[in-house]
RNA sequence: GGUCCGGUAGCUCAGUUGAAUAGAGCAAUUGCCUUCUAAGCAAUAGGUCAUUGGUUUGAAUCCAAUCCGGAUCACCA
């Protein structure tokens, strides 16, 4: 347990033997002490002035008093400042903590729970390439699975990739008609690109098409469903399902390239699946749902044969869950979907790392396994983040204004390249050495730009403005991770056995920081958000920075100090690699 | 219109289980490399926490109303 839970624990129980009240955990409030007065942390005792009805010095005295007496390990000082009892943590206590944990490369990884999670991420369709919001999902959704990892959850990572229906075979409809025959390999383009550039060709052609019909009086409506490229389409998509072997084999070909694509940009990235639905396979999973639905009376027929579920109740509208003509709707595959992924693996969770704009359907999904008595149901949870948007407002696919991925990791690694180049201090490596190393910064620079904000949040990027290096970055930190290693690596081993004593202000400020790195960890689980980590990484590079600026660990004032700010150099480098870890960002040697 | 989310420094964001004088980074200004890596450190400046009212010993945080922005409410996915 560390310090700040423990006081609480402690103050719980002096105010309990004091005053015979009982509390519970959330009656006590313990905070970091503010550096202007003395103290480590702080008992807020207003909520018991009233109660207890005496004056805050009074009050603080006892409980003060009451505490050191009884915990000599653990404090030792307290003052107190208007409402407030500061508490001094004994010193012997933060350099036990240093002594057991400095050499610990696992330290704020915790033993397994026996539960099990399903994390479901990018999920993309296979008409086009990734692009920045599918960034923002995909390292979202694979720091949340090794946040919970280190949590001590069995962590499976999934991906659902939408790999059939009316947005496929617009691309496939377009290269029909526009391709001449090309492939990816006679053109020498990516697979996911080139199959994107064919969508992108589709809605110009629809578009134009439209205009022509507009033009001869048609309504737009009807403009839009009566251009030829569009009736292809729909003609296309009922042979798909009809499984007409030439467009099956077209299918399998196109979305073959888009898959090639898509490995070189997850390898790259490092995004890895354990297991990958498509849709192709699920989409008519979830009918039997309906037959259960309508026999528990949980879903309703229409007149017209179509099928719903009344959720005016619970604040919402009616749904459809299946259509007139007997075919599955969006909300009916992801039905199946859950029970598939439930029988595949009995999970205590299911996240699905999916934006914002799905809020709703989500809620219905999880409502409707609920009503069905589903006992998986509690366990779905939506992991709904934020748009990433453009200073103009939205990308488009559709119209081919995005941010791709694969452009943008290029960019942000030829700028890190340029960068360490500047700088000169890495003459001696190889081209290799180097290649891995821009690889390393640039990928953590846009890694950690993309999580240091909370999920929910949505966020603007700005093109024009290149992703910064300098401040709250992840090199940064990386900076300060390799600043560290180039003391270790003078071979000097800290050692156990010099005990210091005396702790100077900063070197105490950095020991406080390392020791709630559990709790950090923690709390990145239960709110399901890597930003605290982001966050709790930089606050360390940043102490870390000052104390480093201000004492010198290879020329300490005693062979003691040395040793002691060696212990405090391989914790923190522990704690960075091992935050940034659960980013998903690599942390150099040298750079 | 119903539901939900957001509005904090010029910009990007923390802080929102109520607590001490609201914090970082970028941008601006100014110092610091003969000392373990200056992608660093230190300092200055920058605020009507959208607005109004309420609850409270105490409100950026809770409640109500209003204004602004966004998402969603498809026999699309």
């Amino acid at each position: 347990m560390n310090v700040a839970d423990k006081t609480r624990q402690v103050s719980k129980l002096a105010i309990e033997n004091l005053y015979g009240i009982i509390l519970t955990d959330k009656d006590i409030q313990i905070n970091e002490t503010k550096p202007e007065f003395e103290g480590d942390y702080t008992l807020v005792l207003f909520s018991f002035i009233k109660q207890l009805k005496k004056p805050p010095e009074q009050l603080g005295k006892e409980i003060g008093e009451h505490l050191l007496k009884n915990n000599t390990d653990l404090f030792s000082g307290f003052n107190i400042v208007k409402g407030f009892l500061n508490l001094s943590v004994n010193e012997i206590y933060w350099i036990d903590f240093l002594n057991s944990n400095y050499k610990e490369v696992n330290y704020g990884k915790k033993n397994a729970n026996g539960k099990k999670v399903m994390v479901e991420y990018s999920s993309p369709n296979t008409n086009k390439p990734l692009h920045l919001g599918h960034l923002r999902n995909i390292f979202l959704g694979w720091s949340i699975a090794e946040i919970l990892k280190a949590n001590g959850f069995e962590v499976v990572k999934t991906c659902i990739v939408n790999d059939r229906g009316i947005h496929i075979c617009k691309s496939m409809i377009a290269w029909q008609l526009f391709a001449n025959g090309e492939t990816p390999g006679s053109t020498g383009k990516k697979g996911d690109h080139f199959v994107g550039d064919y969508y992108v060709k589709f809605n110009e052609e629809s578009k134009r098409q439209v205009e022509e019909l507009l033009a001869k009086g048609m309504s737009k409506e009807e403009a839009e469903k009566e251009a030829p490229v569009m009736k292809a389409t729909q003609q296309m998509l009922l042979e798909w399902e009809a499984g007409k072997p030439e467009v099956i084999a077209l299918w399998k070909k196109m979305n073959g390239w888009v898959y090639e694509g898509f490995d070189v940009t997850y390898k790259r990235i490092g995004a890895d699946f354990a297991k990958i639905y498509y849709e192709s396979d699920t989409y008519l999973l979830g009918k039997k749902f309906v037959e259960e639905g309508l026999k528990q009376g949980v879903f309703f027929k229409k007149d017209d044969g179509s099928v719903w579920i009344d959720l005016t109740d619970e604040g919402l509208d009616e749904k459809l869950v299946l259509r007139k003509d007997g075919t599955s709707v969006y909300i009916t595959q992801d039905l199946g979907l859950a029970q598939e992924k439930y029988d595949d693996l009995h999970y205590d969770q299911s996240i699905y790392v999916i934006g914002d704009e799905q809020n709703y359907h989500m809620k219905v999904l999880k409502l409707i396994l609920k009503k069905l008595g589903k006992p998986y149901a509690d366990g779905v949870f939506h992991l709904s983040y934020g748009m990433v948007e453009l200073p103009g407002g939205r990308m488009k696919s559709r119209e081919g204004n995005t941010v791709d991925a694969d452009d943008l990791v290029d960019e942000m690694v030829s700028i890190s390249g340029r960068h360490t180049e500047e700088l000169g201090k890495v003459k001696d490596f190889s081209t290799e050495e180097l290649k891995e190393l821009y690889d390393i910064i640039g990928l953590g620079a846009l890694k950690f730009f993309l999580l240091r904000v909370d999920p929910k949040k949505k966020m603007i990027f700005n093109p024009e403005e290149s992703i910064d290096f300098h401040g709250f970055t992840g090199p940064f930190i990386q900076y300060t991770h390799a600043r560290i290693k180039s003391i270790l690596r003078k071979e000097i081993k800290a050692s156990h056995e010099l005990r210091a004593t005396n702790l100077l202000p900063l070197e105490k400020k950095l020991i406080i920081k390392l020791e709630q790195y559990l709790t950090i960890v923690e709390q990145a689980a239960i709110e399901h958000n890597p930003s605290v980590l982001a966050i709790y990484a930089f606050e360390v590079a940043k102490t870390f920075n000052t104390f480093y600026t201000e004492h010198s660990v290879m020329k300490a004032e005693s062979e003691v100090k040395k040793h002691l700010r060696l212990q405090v150099c391989e914790l923190t480098i522990h704690v960075i690699a091992s935050a940034m870890g659960l980013l998903g960002i690599k942390v150099p040697e040298r750079m």
